[in-house]
RNA sequence: CGGGGUAUAGCACAGUCCGGUUAGUGUACCUGCUUUGGGAGCAGGGGGUCGCAGGUUCGAAUCCUGCUACCCCGACCA
């Protein structure tokens, strides 16, 4: 499997399958382009949704559920919105089946057409601002600020496993505002939000910026994003965050009165991660061994792994562990005692490096005669001999050591990984020779950007928010720009 | 929807070109003994309508025809 993982000749994606596969965190299920994920892949999953939703808390939003089926009618209501999701939505035409009169198993009863289509939410702006209209009509009911835990469905063409499948997890914040100013700052808020969870929390640094115009959500003013970078050097959209403006709001006419007794639009913003995170977090850092999982999203930080001969042994190793792990417990560290008799230790090793968990704790007879453990850390796959005694302020240590360690020689490539170029020329020659981001000038104009894509399959990632005014010329149109933007082939 | 590929044991594959013993290998599974500090060893055992339907032939996993499913590439991807 090394070769796979580390040469850009190979074909990514196979690999992909297979390590996610092989690390138990998902199958592909009989229906094309769902995901099964299963228990250990749906723990990690678990871990970001309590940490955002914490998040969400804290900066004053708060969780709703809105309904799955959305009548066709609503996404006619606003133009661009329709546009952009129109190709790719599941379509619920009938409510009943029937036994086939010729026998040939269970038929759509005819009898049974929907007087309207149902669509099966692809996202949920349309079904959000129909129900805001209802609540909101003085500037005392503002602002509005609801995130909704839910799965949507885009019919892709292709799909891919985590990064882009037919069905997905993910959460959506949707928040009605009094004034432009406050929904912008809401928007950004959120991109700066998501910024820290990606770095603090997946260790995967990410540039935030806005989207150029034909990257730009569907309905959307501004589009927020966070762009991250793959080991193979492709790009990974990550979380966005839309400026709205009034587009929603006069599509479903959300008026409310001010404060002067005006009668007003409300402001918009929506944003949303998703399952693509837990893509983004095995293709940042897994390595030859499996996935590299950071200590604040790993199902459980540490496993113990006992080498004994005979059961006696074992029962004196247990005794030692349940002190080790009282310690660790009263810490608030997470563990597992694999100390299951039909696996021997190498194979438990090797199995616990496929599930990424950061640190091994092996206690054998040798450890108990000595009083100490050896700890294995999966980051740099080293091992060294530790006394049993405070070994719990050791672990802390160490997962805070890993957390930052991940983080580190990730954005070490990602910086590595950012290429400046001044002429079409270089440019090419990067995307293909190198990949990674590409800095260039750009005349500002979606008919160059779209000749570029379609020449190099390059499209603009972002504007990142942080950049130094730069005089230049577009390397494409030679037209003059007053700054760089970032290129990159993407997911 | 275009181009390419695959279908044989739970999983991963060989065998197909050039038809011919009882369809094989790895792994997983079951039994026993020995093992246990990096995916254990030996011995024995169970598991297959060779994707489906026709055809050619004394004889088909293998040749022919039709169908189906899946994978990869492309179009698509707020």
């Amino acid at each position: 499997m090394a070769k796979e993982l580390t040469s850009r000749e190979e074909n990514y994606s196979q690999w992909y399958q297979d390590l996610v596969i092989k690390a138990d965190l998902a199958e592909n299920s009989a229906v094309r382009g769902c995901m099964v994920i299963k228990p250990y892949g749906y723990a990690i999953w678990e871990k970001m949704q309590a940490q955002l939703d914490s998040m969400f808390k804290e900066t004053g939003h708060v969780n709703a559920y809105f309904p799955l089926f959305i009548p066709k009618s609503f996404f006619s209501k606003e133009a661009d919105h329709v546009e952009g999701f129109a190709k790719e939505c599941a379509v619920v035409t009938h409510y009943r089946l029937k036994n086939d009169p010729d026998g040939n198993g269970v038929v759509v009863d005819d009898d049974a057409k929907l007087e309207e289509e149902l669509i099966v939410r692809p996202t949920s702006e349309t079904i959000i601002w129909n129900t805001y209209k209802n609540w909101i009509q003085s500037y005392r009911d503002l602002p509005l600020l609801i995130n909704q835990w839910a799965n949507v469905v885009r019919w892709e063409m292709r799909t891919r496993l985590f990064l882009r499948t037919a069905e997905f997890l993910w959460q959506e914040g949707h928040t009605a505002h009094a004034t432009k100013n406050e929904a912008i700052e809401e928007t950004e808020k959120i991109i700066n939000l998501y910024g820290e969870f990606a770095e603090k929390y997946m260790a995967v640094p990410v540039i935030k910026g806005i989207k150029s115009a034909n990257e730009r959500f569907a309905g959307a003013l501004e589009t927020y994003t966070i762009e991250a970078l793959m080991q193979d050097g492709k790009a990974l959209q990550s979380g966005t965050s839309h400026f709205l403006g009034q587009n929603f709001a006069k599509a479903f006419d959300v008026k409310f009165a001010s404060k002067e007794g005006k009668e007003e639009y409300v402001w918009a913003t929506s944003w949303g991660v998703s399952t693509r995170l837990m893509g983004a977090l095995i293709m940042a850092h897994s390595d030859d061994n499996g996935l590299v999982l950071p200590p604040k999203l790993a199902p459980y930080q540490v496993v113990i792994v006992p080498i004994y001969r005979k059961e006696e042994q074992l029962n004196s190793i247990s005794e030692k562990v349940n002190e080790v792990t009282g310690k660790l417990k009263a810490r608030g560290i997470s563990f597992k005692y694999d100390d299951s008799v039909n696996r021997k230790p190498g194979w438990k090793f090797a199995e616990y490096e496929l599930k990424g968990v950061p640190v091994r704790i092996a206690i054998g007879p040798r450890d108990l005669e000595n009083g100490t453990c050896e700890v294995a850390r999966r980051d740099t796959l080293t091992k060294e001999v530790v006394p049993l005694e405070d070994i719990d302020q050791y672990i802390e240590n160490l997962l805070d050591e890993i957390q930052e360690n991940i983080f580190n020689k990730a954005l070490v490539y990602r910086d590595s990984m950012v290429t400046k170029v001044d002429s079409y020329d270089e440019f090419k020659e990067v995307l293909l020779n190198k990949g990674g981001f590409v800095s260039a000038h750009w005349d500002g104009t979606s008919e160059t950007e779209q000749k570029i894509k379609e020449e190099t399959k390059a499209t603009i990632r972002c504007l990142p928010l942080e950049y130094e005014e730069e005089k230049g010329k577009c390397i494409y149109s030679g037209e003059p720009s007053q700054r760089r933007v970032l290129f990159a082939l993407s997911y």
